[in-house]
DNA sequence: CGGTGTGATGACAGAACCTGTCATCACTTT
DNA sequence: AAAGTGATGACAGGTTCTGTCATCACACCG
């Protein structure tokens, strides 16, 4: 439907990450992107709420899969596999797209403003498991705890998989990680 | 030692946190601030980096308290036992401030601008407490893990201190949330 | 006692972010 | 062919935040 070059939001979204590597983030003003993608100031807030929030698209698909896993988790399950089997298939996700998940992590770590937005969407992230898991009967505290303790992994096992490229296989580093806690709330803090 | 007024940081933190509570924080500009204070704009952010920073005065305090109960527990306790203590010396200093610790949090979570901050602190004294627990000798990941964690727990504690005012026994529920999480992990997800 | 810092503040300009509002214009529907 | 729709452009304007220079009380020093 288009009067106008198609599928503004992709450009915009593209340019957006384009120039923040290309000359940083802060360096980079919303009139620049457009410029780019070719279109007005005006309408890239049509598209996204600020300017930070055009990094963060994938979101929605995180919460989604995120959700999805929990809820078919099997019914046996406890609430913690379930919460695990998720990360492991968001990890899995990050794996098949390494290259753009490592470009887009250099900008948002490098910049206090955009970790900031990452973790209020972690945090959502975080809502939509405690939710998935009431669903399928996990009662309170529990669910929240569950959700908070694993996206608390998916931090540190993130971290790990950023940081040593040695090590690719992300599942097995939250399935490690998990492990790892439950050794550390077992009291056996390994060598 | 003033020409001026004395204490002109306390002063806009005072005035800031009564506006943000009178008529909102969206509602209320910087100028209005430092009009109440007595100063002018530019002084404002001479003192504070931006209009969300004046309400996360305590963090640098809190993140001292973590640090210095997980280097203080004893010798032979867990990395976990000496988070745990950790937060519950923190939980008595928020409840110590009842009152004020719960007004800040009414303005801090309206606002979804305010709750990233939020998170960013928190995540440095996660920080902040996996450095002590390296300190005393907790290898990585699991220090990491423990801290973060940590402030898994904190979260839900304090949101169910929140939620519950009939249960003023914050270091207690911060206590319960713990045992709660080690069942969690355990696989054993109570009634 | 007078000169010389020093440090916090004021004054002012200006860039960038973000919002409200109305106009435009191709395409669709009736 | 007329009316409607939806994305975009154009423009004005408020707010946040920064850079820069001036001011002024006090401290220190000779």
């Amino acid at each position: 439907m288009g009067r106008w070059e198609p599928n503004a939001r992709g450009r915009l979204a593209q340019a957006a990450l384009e120039l923040y590597t290309e000359q940083g983030y802060e360096q980079t003003t919303v009139v620049e992107i457009t410029a780019r993608a070719g279109l007005t100031e005006r309408t890239f807030y049509r598209h996204f709420a600020d300017k930070r929030e055009v990094l963060f698209f994938g979101t929605e698909m995180a919460k989604e899969l995120l959700a999805r896993s929990v809820a078919e988790a099997p019914a046996d399950a406890s609430a913690m596999d379930a919460v695990g089997a998720a990360l492991e298939a968001l990890g899995a996700e990050f794996q098949a797209n390494a290259e753009r998940v490592r470009l887009r992590n250099a900008v948002v770590s490098a910049h206090a403003e955009l970790r900031e937005r990452e973790l209020i969407k972690l945090a959502g992230l975080a809502e939509a498991m405690a939710d998935a898991l009431r669903d399928r009967g996990t009662p309170d505290p529990a669910a929240g705890l569950a959700a908070e303790t694993g996206i608390a992994v998916l931090k540190v096992a993130f971290a790990r998989w950023i940081d040593d490229p040695g090590r690719p296989d992300l599942p097995g580093i939250l399935r490690a990680s998990t492990a790892e806690l439950r050794n550390v709330l077992a009291d056996r803090t390994p060598a």
